[in-house]
DNA sequence: CGTGAGTTTGACCAGTTGGTCAAATCCATC
DNA sequence: GATGGATTTGACCAACTGGTCAAACTCACG
């Protein structure tokens, strides 16, 4: 394993390759599903060199998962309690949406791993998405309270969004078999939009 | 291999222990991830007795999913042309949601096999569900049509309810981290029942 | 250059896994 | 209760997999 002073400039370049492959390999196979040769042969190295870099299989996963789960909450950070709740709520939907579109094997790592129980992942999820989804919240109970959108559930309202967003990315296969020659993203976007829009409007 | 002739009382409840035993292992974790012996212990028989009743582990798993699949399409095969637009596609949102309740493994199990691509589904798939919603998607749009629901993409309707009902069996373990002690299945109901209905109901 | 730390790898190992097989056991039928 | 097919299994195998290690190679730096 190299030494843990400043990385050189091929512990840089290699630790990149190898997350990159296994985000490849991960999100294709899961965790089982995935082997260290297959992350080398994807990354461009030998198996050997993979374990100079990472002392296991699981310290790949976990490093790449302690990586992603960041940027994943991001959109959800972004949720402006001072702006205006329907245009907030349906950005979130929105940019949601987008990091399906262009990080649907992030989404597959994610929807694999918590599928099968998230027995490598509990822990993360406990520890960064319970609090933020408990400030979220309160920003949307303060929104239904105040009257600007419609009273429901907002857990599940958030739990929706999730669900419908991230279908998008974890069932691909799916649905562009039964949509055949059209991009799912063409419409998706504005289907959503409409939903929300007309799920969250108040009653005049 | 049994000899095919019609099954033994042996046979039969051999064959339904192992099957029993593979929607449990292979749900929790997926085709490569579950093994023939986790399985042989699970049904209560040694590995070779399993071996003999199914040529192999990809053979039991096809059986699997053959027998799961209409069983798992008949919620939207009761969606009645005839009837009442409103009441038979929020009916199915609540049959959709039950059998996200009352079976979970079996939604886990496609699920699994999904996010990887369905390699070992895709035929099943297409042979069976393409037609379906085929079907069901000129029924929706018919009734968009006469204005007795409210205007929007049929397939992507469609898409949503699988989405928003497979979630709670999918994500089982993330929504109730999040939900604590309350029951994810005590508001669920009500909640996807308003949703439809605020998107669904025609603008007076 | 030379030199020592950083990097790479071929060969190897032990545990696991899907699957085989011959022998043993069970069981319905006569 | 004998007999032949149905059922069961212990022992085994080859392939695969995660991981190790000593030896070889590369590279930055004095």
């Amino acid at each position: 394993m190299p030494k843990d002073r400043s990385p050189t400039r091929i512990q840089k370049k290699n630790r990149a390759a190898i997350l990159e492959a296994a985000l490849e390999v991960f999100s294709a196979h899961g965790f089982r599903g995935a082997t260290v040769d297959q992350i080398a042969t994807q990354a461009g190295l030998s198996k050997p060199n993979l374990l100079y870099y990472f002392p296991s299989k699981e310290a790949m996963f976990t490093a790449l998962l302690s990586e992603l789960l960041d940027t994943w909450l991001d959109p959800m950070r972004e949720i402006n309690a001072q702006g205006d709740p329907m245009e907030e709520i349906l950005a979130y939907v929105q940019r949601k949406l987008q990091m399906s579109r262009d990080f649907p094997r992030e989404s597959r790592l994610f929807a694999n791993e918590i599928v099968q129980g998230a027995p490598r992942m509990l822990d993360a999820l406990s520890r960064d998405l319970r609090d933020l989804l408990e400030e979220k919240e309160q920003v949307l109970a303060g929104w239904m309270a105040a009257g600007k959108i419609n009273q429901t559930h907002p857990k599940h309202l958030v739990f929706s969004i999730w669900a419908l967003t991230q279908h998008y990315a974890d069932f691909d296969v799916q649905v562009r078999m039964l949509m055949g020659d059209e991009d799912p993203f063409d419409a998706a976007p504005e289907f959503l939009d409409t939903l929300y829009r007309r799920m969250l409007t108040p009653k005049s």
